[in-house]
DNA sequence: CACTACATGTAACTAGTTACATGATTCG
DNA sequence: CGAATCATGTAACTAGTTACATGTAGTG
């Protein structure tokens, strides 16, 4: 359901081929959406269909061409309208909390290496998220620049402060979710 | 792919129906992890086949019988098993991050708006969270109790408070995200 | 007798995953 | 010239959503 929409924020910096959003959202650059490319192609062509972006072919070689998708003003609007409205939250479906609802069953060593390899995956989202906040910060990010090339100067530091705190955020789950966890090998022990 | 893990940590507490195990989970008491009716009753039906929870009919009236399931020795151990295994985080894919991550796109207004009502759900979300974690700890829960009456007292203070330490997790993550929500909100009126 | 709760399903759909498939261009 | 990267797809599948469907049993 999102997928439409994290598309049109990142075509909303600048245009792109499906190839260029595959890569975005297939890294770990995807950061708060991934989508393979075998997701990726027919949803844009399916949101070309319903006029919320237009592709263009270019030529690439003889016979390489490839399509590169921009915002129409329909889309813009479809964008900032998802942006401005409040929607329920998801359903949580968790299945790392569903695991440690059941660490009793098991032996007290097994799970204390189930929270440590997690916490070794959240330390690394942390500080990727953090490193990420600060090119943001330092507008150091070639999207961002993108994106700002579009807008007033005036408005340059408050969006970089804006996007930088969704990172900041991502971070500080992160870390949080380290010193729960530790509260949980502590626990585990005793 | 957790459904069928999420069922046998519930069966694990006492032997349920469909419809039992429906209303777990389609409620808000399902905590972390809800899935409607039409995919728990076909997905007990599967579980069966492989061997990893029996079902018992049991007569309700003249003509109304149910299907109490409940664990085999082989489900007991995929259970543990599954339990005791690191798994891959799951990607990333927030709705919620994805909006906020264009706020500057809208009124800061709007935005502000979208943020307080996403802190009254965190909120709401939060109390629920601790007061089930309260409940555990006093063992004042029902399904609790079950699961303890099959397991030495010895262990009950432990497994309650392992069992209660999720839902502090589940607290402290929506107690965490309703600052950054404020601290977004005082971003947007700068 | 009406309403609620019990009990279990199917069907059609959207979203996402994994694997397979193909060919062009660039760079060392 | 071989490898990596560019570029775009399809097919088969699993998971989850929403709506429709049916009937029983208990309660006031």
């Amino acid at each position: 359901m999102s997928l439409p929409h994290a598309l049109l924020g990142v075509l909303d910096a600048r245009p792109m081929s499906g190839y260029d959003l595959a890569r975005f959202f297939d890294a770990a650059t995807g950061w708060v959406w991934a989508a393979p490319h075998s997701q990726i192609y027919p949803t844009l062509r399916k949101m070309e269909q319903r006029g919320l972006i237009r592709g263009d072919d270019e030529v690439r070689g003889p016979r390489l061409t490839r399509t590169v998708y921009s915002l129409t003003e329909e889309g813009k609007a479809e964008l900032a309208g998802w942006v401005a409205t409040a929607h329920p939250l998801p359903v949580i479906r968790d299945p790392f909390l569903l695991q440690a609802l059941h660490f009793d069953l098991i032996d007290a060593n097994q799970a204390h290496d189930v929270l440590t390899k997690f916490i070794e995956e959240q330390e690394q989202l942390a500080e990727e998220a953090e490193e990420h906040r600060d090119k943001l910060l330092n507008k150091d990010s070639e999207l961002l620049k993108e994106r700002l090339s579009s807008r007033g100067p005036a408005e340059h530091e408050r969006i970089a402060r804006l996007k930088a705190h969704v990172f900041d955020g991502i971070a500080g789950m992160a870390r949080y979710k380290i010193s729960w966890a530790r509260q949980g090998q502590a626990l585990l022990l005793e």
